[in-house]
DNA sequence: CTCTTGTCATTCGAATTTGTACTAAACCAT
DNA sequence: ATGGTTTAGTACAAATTCGAATGACAAGAG
């Protein structure tokens, strides 16, 4: 307690020149990416990216199923927004319900052969896009820092836990 | 006409191993980043993202001040989604709705004194929070060549007309 | 075993976004 | 001037998202 007056209510580090220009320029990129992604794919396919994102993540798993909280927590969509989702592609085909063998309260969402059918139709034009628009305008190197980049942004993201920040401090490893 | 039924129907030039891991954490990051924002935002000031960007851009501008398509255009939303969100900054009092002198048909969105006493409020938290996750993970080279990529595929995205693609051919500047 | 607590998935209501349709105004070539 | 075409902003319906509440099952303590 205490406190003295003179300590400023507000002492924000803002971000320079620099980290301003690349955080300005993430927002915009990540608004037309969402675009050009959407827009490609409800053309081609009738899909949203949402829900092709649900059968690449599907498909990636030994018998092309997977939990549903597993599921949504991969996907970093509301379980509420899965259920919505499942049941739309459910509806054409392209996953099904089926028990958890080890759970009775759980769901397995599985790709069906023409939900597999149906992303293999629509992955090129969609890789189409990514690489017309982002991968294909960098260089290797630029690629590579990109991943480590958002691979370190995602990790803190997904170690932090909700709520209030906690500082963060460059350097030495956890130790 | 005429064409080989021996042309491959599929060339699909796929993603590399260090391409696909920067997709994938590009999209899990981007996720991520936005739950964080919009959970800081909505807990610290009860404004989305989508309201915290128009302030801002408003901010910005001379006057406070901008047409509805041209910040709609520079928000990269919809023109109807940016009518809804302007109205609720409207209710809110963060914003008002002015003519616009020199097109009958045009209207200002103006930013209040309100309005910005609010974005000033709000500021710092919002940037805390990308300096936490993302900016703040990174070595000043990072942020560097991220601003690069960025800028260098939102500079495409907005050069490019929608539809179908064309290839893009890297190399020497137009000439 | 039984009770309490926690987890899984869904349902429901509220909020938001987009595309299309529509009205008014500006622009433009007769 | 004047009729035809664009453009600006809004209204509306459809789709999607989330959080909170719900009901069924699981897990652990006693």
């Amino acid at each position: 307690m205490n406190k003295p007056y003179n300590t400023p209510v507000s002492d924000t580090k803002w971000l320079n020149e620099s980290e301003m220009a690349a955080w300005m320029a993430y927002v915009a990129a990540t608004h037309l990416l969402e675009r050009r992604v959407e827009d490609q794919l409800k053309a081609d396919s009738g899909l949203t990216h949402a829900q092709y994102e649900i059968l690449a993540k599907l498909s990636q798993q030994p018998g092309g199923q997977l939990r549903m909280t597993e599921l949504a927590n991969r996907l970093i969509v509301s379980k509420s927004g899965l259920t919505y989702q499942i049941g739309q592609l459910e509806r054409r085909g392209l996953v099904t319900r089926a028990a958890c063998p080890s759970d009775e309260r759980g769901v397995l969402a599985v790709l069906t052969e023409e939900g597999m059918r149906c992303l293999e139709r629509t992955a090129p034009g969609h890789v189409a896009v990514v690489r017309a628009f982002l991968i294909d305008r960098l260089t290797p190197e630029e690629v590579e820092t990109m991943r480590q980049i958002m691979t370190k942004a995602a990790a803190a993201m997904k170690a932090a836990p909700a709520g209030p920040l906690r500082a963060h401090r460059p350097g030495k490893s956890p130790g």
